[in-house]
DNA sequence: GTTAGCACTCACTTGAGGAGAGTGCTAATA
DNA sequence: TATTAGCACTCTCCTCAAGTGAGTGCTAAC
């Protein structure tokens, strides 16, 4: 489907005039507004060619046009031109970063809030995942009264804990001893390496704690496969001033599909492409955001996927700031993380 | 301030009406649904005689009346008769409570969520807070190239970590070392007697590590005083229902409102009373609620406080149950919590 | 002290009319 | 043949007036 350049400059002017004012947009404003060089039939006449290829939509017969999924798609597959950061929105988020942060949690809370402002939608970032990554460390400690807590150190700085019921005769060395054994055998091995050999080795050499040991590989394996990714959300209450969310109903459907951590989680999981993905209206996967676009990207240490971000707007979103937000955090987010856990 | 038998059964009637339907209530429909036994004349004279009091207020000359704070205050506190969770409310509770649980955060959370399930209003619950706690276990782990994780584990089952660059020349036995004989020093001890005598023995001990010890002492300062309260927030979409709540500028601004965490942890760290608190209206601190009321309560270890649930709705809302959830919730979590850590 | 009756108030609904923005079609023009 | 001016038509939205209904306050009778 390939257009001319007068409609593709008419397509442009459209979406770029319904991001902006959120009404439709009628032959007559187009034509003054946007220097086209014809009049306004002729613009019509366009429109509604472009409306039969499907890139519009008419309301209803005697309002103007509004941009359809598909025109949307176009426009960022062909028409936008992307955006840079402003000098001052990269200092901005230049200071965020440099001040020295001590957990990932911060990190990941800064870039979410970056996010929304910058590109004033809702942010969502999953925080690092566990999953598939090396275990650096474990540690039992002595809670008292017959618990422990294990503690459990996987690659990218991530700490998990669970508590353990412990047999009644085992004392703190006892601990101290367990915990070194684990940890000369299994500390950076992949999580998929920890194979029955490895194992079996821990046995031998713990003959005498053999069901605790079973039960510390449980849940070691438990805490590396842990969907309990944090979910940063914010700057929610932005998208309440876009005027596609004057309606309440929406705005409910949207915040109970929020709340649903494991959902969103699922949702940012499933990019296809490398780089920042773009899913607009009914692209996406989740019934409750058809009317919402979504700009994600994946954020990596050593080239591997570790954690997502997005950016949720509705369809008629600006799409090159967004984009450019999306990247550019990416980006930054990925190089601190590298700074922090170089290895 | 007191009222006449009929006065306090005319403001009941009125306010349970009026939590029921969100609608003023007329002297006609009242004296009929309520079996008052006089006629509408008669209420509609005692209702002038409670609006003069304060109890009730006019939306305008024409309508029925509608409760004012002062009426709910009053009704809290004298007419409101106690409801007690159903038996499969408690069933459900029980339920999930009972399910072996490995973290505290998943506590956390499964509170949230029984407490806006069964209150259908929004919840929020700050994690437990490590302030004012003991020490149980410093480690540190080394991440490779000059950077160890310190993990701080505090009494009753916090843990916290932070990242520090290491001098190059240490070694992992080195940070063995360090970790057990702070440990051997300071473990048990309330943050608070961490006095300078402990740190110089440490210091004694640790010579050739001087400068690394005090970052440690410092880090384990850092988390120990940590703001990093988690907030689970839940079912903010359930107060949407309310027809209070109609208007998307009012949900805006409690959404903004509610993304403010350490706002949040502030508000609901004003307890004045022990046991449940009801926030009514204007009495609550912050002014972006000042239409919502707020029910509150500490859970808390071993008597001492370590973290407050709330539930949040409209100023017309079900306080009977939202206390008794309340209620019955932070006992169930400060139990399980007590169970979980017992010491 | 209680009640019936009555005039009055005020929000909300409904429907008609008009304004405004925009369209599609046709015929004239370059 | 592509473009444009002109025009009738469509449809939403705003406004305004009239009518409806729930509720009130006051007064006089019980």
């Amino acid at each position: 489907m390939t257009l001319d350049e007068r409609k593709k400059r008419i397509l442009w002017a459209i979406i770029q005039d319904f991001i902006a004012t959120a009404e439709p947009v009628g032959s007559r404003t187009l034509a003054r507004k946007y220097n086209l060089g014809v009049s306004p039939a002729t613009v019509r006449n366009e429109m509604a060619d472009l409306e039969e290829m499907g890139f519009l939509e008419q309301p209803h017969t005697s309002a103007g046009r509004v941009p359809s999924h598909h025109g949307y798609r176009y426009y960022v597959d062909h028409l936008m031109q992307p955006t840079e950061l402003a000098e001052s929105e990269k200092e901005l988020v230049r200071v965020s970063f440099e001040t020295k942060v001590k957990m990932i949690s911060e990190v990941i809370q800064r870039t979410g809030q970056l996010l929304s402002q910058l590109s004033s939608y809702a942010a969502m970032v999953v925080s690092p995942c566990a999953n598939r990554t090396r275990l650096r460390h474990i540690q039992l400690v002595s809670m008292g009264r017959g618990q422990a807590m294990l503690l459990v150190v996987l690659e990218p700085g991530i700490v998990q804990h669970r508590m353990m019921e412990l047999p009644p005769d085992l004392t703190s060395a006892d601990l101290e001893t367990i915990s070194q054994v684990v940890n000369a055998k299994i500390s950076g091995s992949q999580m998929s390496e920890l194979k029955l050999t490895i194992i079996r080795e821990i046995y031998a050499e713990l003959l005498r704690h053999k069901s605790l040991v079973a039960m510390i590989m449980d849940l070691i394996e438990d805490s590396s496969r842990s969907k309990e990714d944090r979910i940063y959300l914010g700057g929610i209450f932005n998208i309440l001033n876009e005027p596609e969310f004057n309606n309440v109903e929406k705005v409910k459907t949207l915040l109970g599909l929020l709340e649903q951590e494991e959902l969103i989680c699922g949702i940012l999981s499933e990019q296809d492409q490398p780089g920042v993905n773009v899913r607009i209206g009914s692209e996406n996967s989740c019934d409750d955001i058809k009317d919402c676009s979504m700009i994600s990207a994946n954020y990596e240490i050593d080239g591997q996927r570790i954690g997502s971000v997005a950016v949720l707007g509705p369809t008629r979103m600006q799409y090159a700031k967004a984009i450019s937000v999306v990247e550019y955090l990416t980006a930054n987010l990925s190089e601190v993380l590298a700074k922090m856990y170089r290895s």
